[in-house]
DNA sequence: ATTGTATTCAACCAAGCGGTTGACAACGAT
DNA sequence: ATCGTTGTCAACCGCTTGGTTGAATACAAT
């Protein structure tokens, strides 16, 4: 049972399906039935898709008589987007001064474990 | 049977405990044993969990006699920062837009279907 | 050669997931 | 009131997943 935000986000997008309809919503609002057109499951499959994707906040359903208009919520993306944005860099800053260390170490031969421990 | 890059990414970063190694992998390379030692998790477990980081792209292996050092690959941070902000813009243009005919719309009437279209 | 350390492999288990079918609810149309 | 449309709920099924334990591999040290 995943129960924090991020979890539920990249479970939901890590259906190919999901994140398919999530590119379609992108371009605009549509029921269930518009969404499961394409695809050659029942409609009940992508009633729980959509169900998914709005638990994890992607998506938004209102009421229009007995359709259910499926809205892109584009705020959550955020969450992603910082979380991934934060240890790329991280990673690309320790890759940078691990150059600048292969740099000058010119003289000092391979001293072996350089695998352990935190950088910096 | 997941296969295509962008689902393996979005499923492995889906579980806590591995995004928790990614954010430590972020600070610096580290064995197997380093990395189980915080969890209390068998250290099989954290294993697999390497495995699934390495399938994904997330993390290089390399070998140190018996120690496996893993280095965190930063590279497929980009495939879905480009896939999120693809999909985050178009429905933020989308929003501006429908707020633009809003605008306009003061005596045009509702037309009803604007849901349909393929996302390009 | 034997021991110890670091890690993986193999088999298994419970829980979760994506899919199905069938019944049901909500609502507009007639 | 009844019917068709739109969508969900419930129960089930097979496969995947995250976890376990126990054995095996790879290598260093002695």
């Amino acid at each position: 049972m995943i129960d924090d935000r991020l979890s539920r986000v990249f479970s939901a997008l890590a259906d190919p399906t999901r994140r398919d309809i999530v590119a379609r919503l992108a371009a605009g609002d549509a029921t269930v039935n518009t969404l499961a057109e394409p695809y050659d499951v029942t409609l009940q499959a992508v009633s729980k898709h959509l169900k998914v994707l709005e638990e994890a906040g992607l998506v938004r359903r209102t009421r229009d008589a007995q359709r259910r208009p499926c809205h892109l919520e584009a705020d959550v993306f955020d969450l992603m987007t910082k979380w991934i944005e934060r240890y790329r860099r991280a990673a690309e800053d320790r890759f940078r001064r691990l150059d600048a260390v292969l740099d000058q170490m010119d003289d000092s031969p391979a001293a072996g474990s350089r695998t352990e421990g935190a950088a910096s």
